[in-house]
DNA sequence: CTCATTGCAAATGATTTGCAAGAAA
DNA sequence: TTTCTTGCAAATCATTTGCAATGAG
């Protein structure tokens, strides 16, 4: 069976995920790179993308890696729905049922003038399932 | 009123358009050049991305920009939906309602294995609303 | 001690842009 | 002619990575 490596608990990860926790926007690595280092003046944006990436991949804080722009993070990792300026890359929670707002395409939404959606699904293609056994790498 | 630029028929464009909607898969705009350059050697690379740029803007194409990989381009404009493989970034068209796969999500859809889905609605933030009239520059 | 993690700087890789030459209209 | 477009190369910009030094356990 895979060894699980050891994980530690370094003071730049406590300060990353603790900013980004403390925060309802969802900020960038950028953004979130300079909350930190108002505590951590030499933590670097390096450090940042790997935290955040880790603390992704442990289900921990959650990246939204939707188009557009740059990925942002939100510190709450329960599965929801984002609005997003189209004009200042802002992203905010949805507080609405996905489906409602798919059928009739509404105006407004949460102080949003909404002007559409992407929606898209993921999964294995026909040509890589194959390959069950092997993770994604 | 804003005096409309001019626009020139280049082969150039032609051939981009032309491979574009040839294609039923939705190739990168590297895909796209591969395919130009076999008709048209020397078309470069930038050209693709202006021309593919302008397509989109004029709703003769479509730009996938969900997140994840690279854009991707779709030589049908007609709102619709996708679905992308995980492994190898390929994206096809989905014959299926989005609302029903949003409730019950399932396992298979067009032969691919599910996995989930990326679902964002985008507008025009309150903060940037006052500012009406301007388009998004 | 060990080896996961960091800071730093350099590398990537997709996309964009500046500019002089080329070609539609 | 006019001026939109192109090819080319250099520039951006977010993100990633290599590596020696650091520090958590």
């Amino acid at each position: 069976m895979p060894h699980r490596k050891q994980q530690r608990n370094t003071k730049q990860r406590k300060v990353i995920l603790d900013e980004l926790q403390k925060v309802s926007s969802h900020p960038t690595a950028v953004q979130v790179h300079e909350m930190a280092r108002r505590r951590l003046p030499k933590v670097s944006l390096g450090t940042v993308y790997r935290n955040l990436e880790l603390l992704d991949r442990q289900g921990i804080i959650q990246k939204l890696d939707l188009g557009g722009a740059e990925i942002r993070f939100d510190g709450n990792p329960d599965h929801h729905y984002h609005v997003r300026c189209v004009r200042c890359g802002r992203a905010d929670d949805l507080h609405e049922l996905p489906e409602n707002l798919l059928r009739v395409e509404p105006k407004e939404a949460c102080g949003y003038r909404i002007l559409g959606h992407r929606l898209e699904f993921v999964g294995i293609c026909p040509d890589c399932d194959y390959e069950k056994e092997c993770p994604p790498c």
